[in-house]
DNA sequence: GTGAAAGCGCTAACAA
DNA sequence: TTGTTAGCGCTTTCAC
């Protein structure tokens, strides 16, 4: 049992007294092998310590059993929770992961994809519609199969597309709050990007007859808690007989929390607050927050098991838009309106 | 300007009237070209759209510019941050990351290993001792350097180790419940991952002359919020006259901010608590929580930083231990002792 | 079933 | 400076 390293194909040939075909018969399982034979080339290959060179192999094939995968970051439970299930399944299929994180740069969200290309991925996975939006001519004619997924605003036709319900998430936010007797509210919304969760949650109060007015939804300068509390604030000053507010992400309802408390108003008693996205902090604020789940694991599996079909069957995957629903999860931040 | 995909080097050289081997010298840049010639062939390569295929470059010189990268987890924010920082560094230095999650599952890292061996990775960075210390002597004569980092017990002295300096972290969490006058403290942990936090802590403890015993700590069974709960219920219950808790987490900090808020203790009047890792949610409790932040990025940006400098020098990485400082954050959570 | 030859697209060494 | 030859390690095609 030597090293792993240098010993090639031909090595274990030789020492077996066979041709590399016959090694490369044995090892890829492709063609039938005599069993003798094929004992000897086995043994081979365990005395010399041999390792295929996948790179030689993905010259001569074609492919390269690697898949690409873009995310905006992956410091967020959403896209970890992806990047993690993308692994996952490609793991268990055999392939590896490529990761390229586009960090709001646009340019080097460019630079990665043509180096992608070049390497000759066999198949492209893109989460998130932040930075790549722009680019997705550049991959008109790629000559591997490219899955959009988490795509929130205005899914190209180009390619197939797994995403989340996102104005069903609104809209559930929004009757949970219906159901609980809530008409003055106020929203938090990071715009555009949560456009369809705001429009969802109008939908759920226009069935009622009620408007939500563009005067009650307050943009959120910042993705933070602290943008979020601003938010919040200026939302309650402008509106103080509001009964409920909606938060177009998480954070943002945090930092609802907060204003809350600063200015005197309990939390559900005075004031409901409802999130999106269930992020982990939810389950350790006082009260827990309400809030919308998303279910990221299984759209990110669904993603890229229609990638690795189109590539194993080797033809485009199939041009659809797949929708996940989201679930909403009624947690202790809302209550009955006052 | 054609559509990309089969173009090769023979085409373009074809096209304007060279020989492969001047476009490749073109190309890489690595000898000189004479500049009229230089323009044909840009031409040509514009006029084709060529793009050079990296797996045939591989194969020729053995180099796939390309780091693979292990971690337990991206769904933390000190793996997630890590992650993050390497890609910011590989990309910029012009190499792609290749990433494999152990999860906790030592035969998944195994056949990941052997994965990325054959695959020819120009280097290795493993961050966290969690699932691949056991295999790590298959790596003994891997032919690319490894760097391991975030390693937190038993250091391996067979490879270069860049983490952060957790004794340090421990005993500055110590010292700061000191200097507030502490004496009778409890610790809540994760054993024995944490130990060396443990260690460092009764350090600080132990220069005053006072031992903290093992009755004063707490083993959380679970990493978790719950976990600490139950760890800090038990630690009120043992030392009812303890002043301040160090949980060697923040999400077990969490828990035992929850479990005095159950037992009536108030934060930090009657009970101090001390974090570890300074994660997100650290700043939105009540009260926020004070903790020892872990210098992440600058430990992961060492790490790869010291495997390129071992690749583009062509010699194994420098076989040191280097030990990041950790900070102390001061917020609300700790308080004198009574 | 196994062997021989050719080629995947590129770079490295040398020659011109 | 540029062209020629060889070869990276593997798979594919086609004889045998």
């Amino acid at each position: 049992m030597e090293v792993t390293g240098l010993v090639t194909m031909r090595d274990v040939a030789e020492r077996a007294g066979v041709t590399k075909q016959t090694v490369s018969n044995v090892v890829t399982g492709r063609v039938r092998v005599r069993p003798e034979t094929e004992a000897k080339v086995r043994a081979a290959i365990e005395a010399l310590g041999y390792t295929p060179n996948l790179v030689a192999r993905s010259l001569a094939t074609g492919a390269t059993r690697t898949v690409g995968l873009f995310v905006p970051t992956v410091a967020s439970s959403f896209y970890s929770e992806v990047v993690e299930e993308v692994e996952n399944v490609l793991e268990q299929r055999g392939y590896h992961l490529l990761l390229c994180t586009t960090r709001q740069d646009g340019e080097r969200a460019r630079r990665h994809m043509a180096g992608l290309s070049s390497r000759n991925v066999d198949a492209l996975l893109i989460a998130g519609d932040q930075d790549l939006a722009d680019h997705l001519p550049l991959l008109a004619d790629a000559r591997f199969p490219i899955v959009l997924c988490a795509w929130e605003t205005d899914a190209p036709v180009t390619h197939p597309v797994v995403t989340i319900d996102y104005e069903q998430a609104g809209y559930l936010a929004g009757r949970h709050l219906r159901e609980l007797g809530h008409e003055r509210v106020a929203v938090l919304a990071s715009l555009p990007s949560h456009q369809d969760r705001l429009d969802g949650f109008r939908k759920a109060f226009a069935r009622d007859g009620i408007a939500v007015p563009d005067s009650a939804v307050h943009v959120a300068t910042d993705a933070s808690a602290v943008g979020g509390f601003d938010a919040a604030v200026r939302a309650l000053a402008r509106m103080p007989e509001v009964t409920a507010i909606f938060a177009t992400h998480d954070i943002l309802a945090l930092g609802a929390l907060e204003a809350a408390r600063a200015e005197g108003r309990s939390v559900p008693g005075d004031l409901s607050i409802v999130g999106h996205d269930d992020v982990a902090e939810t389950r350790h604020t006082r009260p827990t927050l309400t809030t919308v789940a998303i279910p990221a694991r299984d759209m990110a599996r669904q993603a890229v098991e229609l990638l690795l079909r189109s590539v194993e069957d080797e033809r485009p995957p199939v041009n659809a838009l797949q929708l996940l629903r989201p679930t909403l999860v009624v947690r202790a931040s809302s209550g009955p309106a006052r």
